[in-house]
DNA sequence: GTAGATCTACTAATCATTTAGTAGTATTAT
DNA sequence: ATAATACTACTAAATGATTAGTAGATCTAC
C-alpha cells in the first residue's frame, strides 16, 4: 500500500482527520477561501478512496467518509522514511541536527529528556 | 525564498550534496541506472540554480555547481513544517507520538536521553 | 582545418496532478 | 407531477513536473 500523499490530497485528508466523519459538503467547509468546486472535492475523495485512505458509506442521499489511515500512521510514515533518506536511519541524528540548527526553549528540552527518561524505567520494569 | 524540491530536484539535491561539487557529468554518475538524459539532469540543475539552490561557476568549457542551501538547512525546513502542520507547533509531540508508533531501541533512548542532558548543563553554565 | 565529441540554451513531448464541467439520477418543495 | 436542488459518475481542460531532443557553439585529435 502507498502511503504517499499529493498536496491536494493532504489537504483534504487533513480536513477528514479533524472532522472524523463528513459528506463532502462538510470537507468543503473546511477550506479556505477561495474555497474549490464540489465537484473537485469529490474527485480528490474517489482518488482517496481508491489510494486506501478513507472509506465511505451510503447515507442520505450521499456518502459519508472516514478516514482508513491514521494521522499518526501518515505522519510516522514521512518521520520513518525521512530518518531513512536523510538521518542515516537514525532518529537520534535526527533530533540531534534539528536541535542543533532551532534552539529549542529549555522548557520543551526538559519535557523530552522527561519523556524518555519515563518511556527508559518503564521500558526497565518489564 | 522557496525552500520546496521537487521528487526530481531532490534526487539532484542529495547527489550533490554528496558530492559537495560538480559538473553535470559527475552528477550524473550518481544516479542509479538507468540514468537520465545528460540534458535531462542539466536542466534540473537549471531549475536548482533558479530556485537558488544552487550556484554555479565557468570552469573548462562548461560550469561547476555547488549547492548553495545547505543539506541541513533543507531537513531542518522539513522539519519545521512537519512540527507546524502535524504537531501542533511542539517538536516535542513530534518525538513522543513518533516513539510512540515506532519502538526505538534502548540504546537509542539513552543516547537521546545523554544528549539533552548534556545539552541542559551547557545551556545553564552560561 | 576538418571530423568527432561535448557543452549550453532553448524548446517540446509526455506524464502526473489539479480543478471543474456536463449529463444523468435521485430528492425535495410546491 | 413538475421545477428546483443536490448528488454521483464520467470526462476533460489546465497546470505543473519530468524527461529529453535539436541547434548552434566550442573544444579536441588527427
Amino acid at each position: 500500500m502507498d502511503l504517499e500523499l499529493t498536496k491536494a490530497e493532504e489537504r483534504a485528508m487533513k480536513i477528514l482527520w479533524k472532522l472524523k466523519k463528513g459528506v463532502v459538503r462538510d470537507i468543503i467547509n473546511g477550506y479556505d477561501e477561495p474555497k474549490p468546486a464540489y465537484t473537485t472535492v469529490a474527485t480528490i475523495l474517489k482518488i482517496l478512496e481508491k489510494k486506501g485512505f478513507v472509506t465511505r458509506k451510503p447515507i442520505a442521499n450521499s456518502f459519508e467518509y472516514r478516514p482508513l489511515v491514521k494521522k499518526s500512521d501518515y505522519t510516522s510514515g514521512i518521520m520513518k522514511s525521512l530518518v531513512k533518506n536523510y538521518f542515516s536511519n537514525s532518529f537520534k541524528n535526527l533530533i540531534s541536527d534539528f536541535s542543533k540548527n532551532e534552539n529549542l526553549s529549555t522548557e520543551e528540552m526538559e519535557s523530552i529528556l522527561e519523556y524518555f527518561k519515563k518511556k527508559l524505567s518503564e521500558k526497565n520494569k518489564k
